[in-house]
DNA sequence: TATTGTTATACTCTATAACTATA
DNA sequence: TATAGTTATAGAGTATAACAATA
């Protein structure tokens, strides 16, 4: 987990993001937008903090808010065209990345593999909630 | 991995440590103490910021240092007696609260697992190298 | 001259609580 | 009254660069 943690914050930080940024921008990914309260939610991060992060976001032209026209209290968060292709093109890449660490691997190697951490996964949510 | 974080980041947290204060005291565990320069490079955390974390738990009283007699520009940090008592008292905690996660699995289970995982990790760390 | 650790600077994230504007 | 987001506050981690003491 270490070493993967490093691996992709490296990257990630080589395109001017920090780990809280890249949430936003991975989450807000392949979505019309949402507002903060499900941001955080989805996140883990509080809305106090996501005022702040998505100030950031916004200034580095990457993120655009709009007053939800149903509750004037509410933003929508999405993503901006330049923030749709930092998305399209900070996640290949670190796919990419990542497949150079599974050169050696075979069909088989994969399987496994995803069955554990399928397995695995789900024991961490249950013992999680 | 993000699943896991939170878990163990909670946890951690209830115990008022930081992240980085719990990566020192958990490299420092089992061990006589070592420099400033060893602890940055297996934390990865840089010196600058290593001279702040080092001084807050040396302030809770969980850490000593002592100039080394060899070269008196460097220090020797290790865990004080609360600070063995935190490293002994914690980690057995967090392992066992790890431990219900896999309530479910057998043995075959976990030999699955220990396998996968352990190629995957050395797959990052020479990805990662 | 090179290295160990310190200090200074500037930024980001974090939680929390008081606040505003809508609902 | 309750909720969505803002602001204020205080603390912590981060990188970087200039610095002092020692090697």
């Amino acid at each position: 987990m270490q070493g993967f943690e490093r691996f992709s914050s490296d990257f990630v930080r080589q395109y001017g993001l920090t780990h809280a940024q890249f949430d936003i921008i991975a989450t807000l990914g392949n979505t019309c937008g949402m507002p903060y309260k499900e941001l955080g939610q989805k996140t883990l991060i509080t809305k106090g903090t996501l005022t702040g992060v998505i100030e950031r976001l916004e200034q580095k032209g990457l993120v655009r808010r709009e007053r939800c026209p149903h509750d004037k209290r509410s933003y929508s968060v999405r993503l901006s065209v330049e923030g749709e292709q930092v998305f399209h093109d900070v996640f290949p890449k670190l796919t990419r990345q990542g497949q150079q660490l599974f050169e050696g691997y075979t069909e088989d190697d994969f399987v496994r593999l995803e069955n554990s951490l399928a397995g695995l996964k789900q024991a961490i949510a249950n013992g999680h909630s």
